[in-house]
RNA sequence: GCCGGGAUAGCUCAGCUGGUAGAGCAGCGCAUUCGUAAUGCGCGGGUCGUAGGUUCGAAUCCUAUUCCCGGCACCA
């Protein structure tokens, strides 16, 4: 007779087995309404699971994260269930739940509406209503197969026929639908009180490209009406912080027809950029790197020798000359560095060697992929490799991670998820080799005390790498650095130095990149700060704004002083109220105004107010530049806006 | 590359079933000299992404094509 204990430590004693259902209404009626699901020692149920021996149980509602889930994936078939009542020739594959909500694969002849989508929806609405009992069912594997080729559902025959023929075959249904699904479900549909379909597009069945497209609906469900409006909301927001739309509010870059992929970049996105370089000439000059620049355009036959042509070709631009060459347009600057580094003999003193450059590379990425700054086909990475002995490998990876962890901070990027990617299928160099530079890699991680999920079969063509992921201020996440220890690069390029018994040794090269791309990092910036970049990055630091044209005189030389200082600091004279001004710097997100009316001249102060609306007050030119350097040495650390 | 949607003034967008293009903001001019997120009045501005086609007539219908957007696939 079961005895089952709660999550509390409480027990309770049946003389019977006993539902999950009939526990939480043992416990409360409240909480037999809650109910969603449940653990049963440990795994995820439904609220009919009869429990027959004792057990730990643990009641699922939607408070719970599991909950959500629950009730995600429910809305997955409630829109399954929707599609077919409406299409009944539409085939169903497969809906899981995803960040947010969930989407459903079909296959149909033709491709579903906006209007579809709302009369989809509304008949999700209608059968919620109705709220259904949803009930589970099991049958072997080969009878379930058999079960869907009947109904015509070859898709769901297909992924039923590849589940290893021992295993019972868990169907779940509502009203006279039913689906293959592992389950847990709500108890029925009038659960799901929150939902919203978001939009239709293609997807490949089974994820391969070489398969049919399907029509994919994504949807989103939530606990209540006020989940599901706080996400809407969300990504109203999200939507205020897109780098593009940020990008032409503040005139910073822009995109055109005639080079798909590659930026335009205007004055004030140039500044922004320039500063990204600047400081990132200064960190990598202390972490002792020397910057060198390599020719955008080799013969074909190096990126031959490198490998790049014969793994990645399809993704190179390649250009004739009169004469008959074919040359690359280099779309990585490795195999540049190593001509640097092969240049001359190499001492095994010399090592190790560090070369860093701000290199221009085009990859001709497919045109579904381009996407704002975020996917190009034109970006500069901030591109660096050592060349080292085997020994030194540890060191230098722990330093190089120190270093980007240290780089990322002064962004304000505390959080840095790290990614171990190993081995691809589409790689150079032998196993052994790869064995080695796994290991060294690893050691090196764990060396650095650096904790990292594994990223299968991602790694780089010539070594396994380290990717650095940072996480923005609305939660999303972005690949950025890598770090990657190659074994075979230098060596198919012929590089070597003398060691201490005057032999030939092949280096190790290790590539390493901190911002990646400098126009991903850019536009990851200008999301995460929604435009207001930190004083020391912003391409206006401050605008001198005058009142009346009385005070003109005075804020000219106010902005000139100022100038001359080093800061990046406008007037605005123009013939228009103070509060008009003000309203336009601030929504080009300038981070300090400075205020001259008539006595601020006759005191020879500055009124400041920063782009959030606070006032500090009047001070003297001198005070307020003091406190602005400061700021920006400090990178924001410590700020003048408070 | 694949599926779907889109492209109209500098920007955001309207333009129903074909009859020859419109708003707000921005810009320009004039007035206004003003104290912390929009002063008023007036004016100019578009071969409707590109190329073909159908038609008496095309922003609108058809075909092709480029780019963009949302996904998928890809991402050295």
């Amino acid at each position: 007779m079961p005895v089952v204990t709660l999550p509390d430590g409480s027990q309770r004693r049946f003389d019977h087995p006993v539902t999950v259902d009939e526990v939480a209404g043992d416990i409360g009626a409240g909480l037999r309404k809650a109910a969603l699901a449940a653990r049963v020692n440990g795994r995820l149920v439904d609220t009919s699971y009869v429990i027959a021996d004792d057990a730990n149980l643990a009641i699922v509602t939607d408070k719970d994260p599991e909950g959500l889930e629950v009730i995600r994936h429910s809305t997955a078939h409630l829109l399954a269930q929707a599609v077919k009542e409406l299409f009944p020739d539409a085939q169903v594959t497969i809906g899981p739940v995803i960040e947010d909500g969930f989407y459903y694969d079909f296959a149909f002849k033709r491709p579903f509406t906006p209007e579809d989508l709302a009369a989809i929806e509304a008949k999700m609405t209608e059968l919620a209503r109705a709220d259904e009992k949803v009930s589970r069912r099991v049958m072997p594997r080969d009878e379930a197969v058999r079960f869907f080729r009947n109904l015509g559902e070859i898709y769901k025959a297909e992924i039923i026929a590849s589940i290893p023929d021992k295993e019972q075959i868990s169907l779940y249904g509502q009203g006279n639908w039913v689906d293959l699904c592992r389950g847990p479900h709500v108890p029925s549909t009038g659960k799901l009180k929150a939902f919203k379909l978001t939009k239709v597009a293609g997807a490949y069945w089974r994820g391969d490209s070489r398969n049919e497209m399907l029509q994919r609906i994504y949807g989103t469900a939530w606990a209540d009406k006020k989940q599901l409006d706080a996400y809407l909301t969300r990504l109203e927001e999200a939507e205020k912080r897109d780098h593009r739309r940020i990008g032409k509010e503040l005139d910073l870059f822009h995109l055109q027809e005639e080079a798909p992929g590659a930026v335009f970049w205007h004055p004030k996105g140039w500044t922004v950029f320039q500063c990204l370089v600047a400081y990132m000439r200064e960190r990598q000059g202390l972490a002792g790197y020397a910057e060198v620049s390599a020719p955008e355009l080799m013969d074909a036959s190096l990126w031959q020798q490198s490998g790049h042509l014969q793994t990645f070709g399809e993704n190179m631009f390649l250009t004739k000359t009169p004469d008959e060459r074919v040359y690359a347009i280099k779309p990585m600057n490795c195999p540049g560095h190593v001509q640097i580094f092969k240049h001359g003999l190499r001492s095994y003193r010399e090592l190790p060697v560090r070369l860093a450059e701000f290199g221009k590379v085009h990859r001709y990425e497919p045109s579904g992929a381009l996407h704002g700054l975020m996917r190009v086909r034109a970006f500069t990475q901030d591109d660096g490799h050592v060349f080292i002995t085997e020994d030194q490998i540890t060191a230098e990876a722990v330093a190089i991670t120190q270093l980007i962890l240290s780089i990322y901070r002064d962004f304000g990027f505390e959080e840095v998820a790290i990614k171990f990617a190993d081995r691809p299928a589409r790689r150079v160099g032998a196993d052994d080799i790869w064995d080695r530079a796994e290991a060294a890699l690893k050691a090196a991680s764990d060396a650095a005390g650096i904790q990292y999920t594994l990223n299968k079969g991602e790694g780089a063509f010539y070594g396994p790498k380290l990717e650095f992921v940072l996480r923005d201020a609305i939660g999303r996440d972005w690949q950025c650095g890598t770090l990657q220890v190659d074994l075979n690069m230098p060596e198919r390029l012929g590089a070597y130095y003398i060691d201490e018994h005057s032999a030939r040794r092949t280096p190790v090269m290790l590539h390493r990149a901190i911002f990646g791309s400098l126009e991903r990092f850019f536009a990851i910036l200008l999301e995460h700060h929604a435009g207001r970049l930190p004083a020391w990055l912003s391409p206006v630091q401050a605008v001198v704004l005058s009142i009346t044209d009385r005070q003109d005189e005075y804020v000219r030389k106010v902005t000139e002083s100022l100038k001359n200082q080093g800061f990046r600091v406008e007037f605005d004279l123009r013939n228009e109220k103070v509060g008009f001004k003000i309203r336009e710097h601030t929504l080009k997100r300038v981070p300090y105004l400075l205020v001259a009316g008539d006595k601020e001249v006759a005191a020879n102060l500055l009124a400041v107010r920063t782009r959030s609306g606070k006032d500090l007050g009047a001070m003297p030119m001198e005070t307020f530049a003091e406190r602005l350097r400061i700021e920006l040495e400090s990178r924001g650390r410590q700020v003048l806006e408070g």
